[in-house]
RNA sequence: GGCGGCGUAGCCAAGUGGUAAGGCAGGGGACUGCAAAUCCCUUAUUCGGCGGUUCGAUUCCGCCCGCCGCCUCCA
């Protein structure tokens, strides 16, 4: 039984599908006018873990992720870039996808554009008007959020509360301060598609409503984004879609928690970001996603280089486990029982913090003290030299579990187990030959390919039953 | 001002009405020809402060202090 944190009633609760073993989910993409930064890299760790453990929970995942292709930021870029938007959007688009793959983000079931899906939104458009909850003024259309009396059920305001803060523009086409533009006329010079109320673009909002309702229909089970979504994003979706449909349009809504620098929230606007191919220059994919996933995604977790340092060591304590398995493989193997490592008791507690609302420090903590007894058992085994068959095996079976439980939880591991080309088998070539040279004690030269293979990123480990090595 | 969240060892971070996971750093040790790496052990009588409820609270309630976010675009 998965249970996760819905926003909407404030409330950890059981997760139940609407259909069948499916989630049909989806999560606010970026609008693409620049290159992602950790915050974006934060969202999308988030959600593809969470994607991830539904699959691993045998759930079959309908994951929508949008790209926002059309919006004033980006028109805006354009003219400073000199190219038309559409470049901006496909320049960015690209930087995004180079950057999902990087962090080895699951490819979402659809990633559709604003810009492929005008018809879809001036429909829904058109039939809001005609239900009487949108209006034309001047060629723009407005959602009249009086008629939804719902409205800030999601983001817990009151309407009233909202209309006290806000300031009146001049020359403001809305009845009421509060209504949101479901579509804006475009002025002079500026991009757009032809309409029943002017030659513009969709507003900001209701784009994830008619996308989502085209992949994932009328009612979906989970939306996602981040915190700083909710309104009025989000509580605008709601309002437009439910009012459309008069259905329930998200059936739990999932935010994960800013990224801050300084205790700052990382932003565009304050300037304080790091971006991902920045941070990914000096910091495998790996460590990045351990970082991100060292504090529950609800939480806020604050960015540094320091605290990336650390989640490096951190990582390489999982790694450095992973590569126990070739030691005991070499193992003699002793009569009796021994005292292998209960397994099956950490996979439990690895499961249950995953189902408790994806709970991936505590999850990350099990495997951890999973590594320590096995490390226990193999420290006491090489001293040995010897172990019992129910030992080794349950080695084997805290290796698999570690290494599956890291894959599920988004991790590459690569070149952890070793590489099968000619370099590894040249590598162990030296190896071969350096041991020889410390047989008969000559020493120089042992140390010398030490040396060598170390200027060439090659690490070599002693242990007793023999030499190991690791890129570095 | 309204709404929401947070405050746990040097740093990061889980967690529970019954007496504090884990990671990093520090200290000690094992291993080693030397080294590097690795591994093990160890570090909170205590969970921002003050009251209350309770047999018992870090965990529930109230007040206070400090920090943050949303209320405008934002993952």
């Amino acid at each position: 039984m998965i249970k996760l944190t819905d926003t909407l009633t404030e409330k950890k609760v059981e997760f139940k599908p609407l259909e069948g073993k499916a989630v049909k989910m989806y999560v606010c993409g970026p609008t693409v006018y620049d290159h992602a930064h950790i915050g974006h890299a934060r969202s999308a760790v988030v959600f593809d873990v969470i994607r991830r453990w539904f699959e691993y929970r045998g759930y079959k995942v309908i994951f929508v992720r949008n790209y926002t292709d059309i919006d004033d930021k980006i028109i805006k870029r354009a003219k400073e870039e000199g190219i038309p938007w559409y470049e901006v959007a496909e320049k960015y688009i690209a930087s995004y996808e180079e950057d999902m793959k990087a962090l080895n983000v699951k490819e979402p079931t659809y990633k559709p554009r604003v810009s492929e899906h005008i018809r879809e939104i001036i429909e829904m458009i058109d039939g809001l008007i005609e239900k009487g909850y949108a209006y034309e003024s001047e060629g723009d259309v407005y959602f009249s959020v009086e008629k939804f009396p719902e409205y800030g059920k999601l983001s817990k305001r009151k309407t009233e509360e909202l209309l006290a803060g806000v300031r009146i523009e001049p020359g403001e086409k809305k009845r009421n301060p509060l209504d949101f533009a479901l579509w804006k006329k475009s002025k002079e010079g500026e991009p757009g598609w032809e309409s029943p109320w002017s030659y513009g673009r969709p507003g900001w909002h209701i784009e994830c409503s008619a996308m989502s309702m085209k992949y994932l229909g009328e009612t979906m089970d989970i939306h996602g984004g981040g915190l700083d979504l909710i309104f009025p994003h989000h509580e605008n979706e709601i309002a437009q879609s439910e009012a459309y449909t008069g259905k329930t349009f998200a059936r739990y809504w999932v935010h994960n928690g800013f990224v801050m620098v300084n205790r700052e929230k990382m932003s565009k606007s304050l300037g304080n970001f790091f971006t991902v191919k920045e941070i990914l220059e000096k910091f495998s994919p790996d460590v990045l996603r351990l970082f991100l996933l060292s504090t529950h995604y609800r939480s806020p977790i604050d960015f540094s280089i320091e605290r990336l340092e650390e989640a490096k060591r951190s990582f390489e304590r999982l790694t450095n486990f992973l590569r126990i398995r070739e030691v005991i493989e070499g193992l003699e193997i002793l009569e009796g029982e021994g005292s292998p490592v209960n397994v099956g008791a950490f996979r439990k507690e690895f499961e249950e913090a995953m189902d408790d609302d994806f709970n991936t420090a505590r999850a990350l903590g099990a495997l951890f003290e999973l590594i320590r007894e096995a490390n226990l058992l193999k420290d006491r085994a090489l001293k040995e030299g010897k172990i019992t068959k129910a030992e080794k095996f349950s080695l084997l079976e805290a290796l698999d579990l570690v290494e599956g439980a890291l894959k599920t939880l988004g991790f590459r591991l690569e070149g952890e187990r070793g590489e099968k080309g000619i370099e590894d088998e040249l590598i162990k070539l030296l190896i071969e030959v350096r041991g020889e040279l410390r047989k008969k004690k000559e020493f120089a030269l042992a140390d010398l390919i030490r040396d060598r293979l170390k200027e060439l990123g090659i690490a070599l480990e002693d242990l007793p039953t023999g030499t190991v090595y690791k890129r570095i």
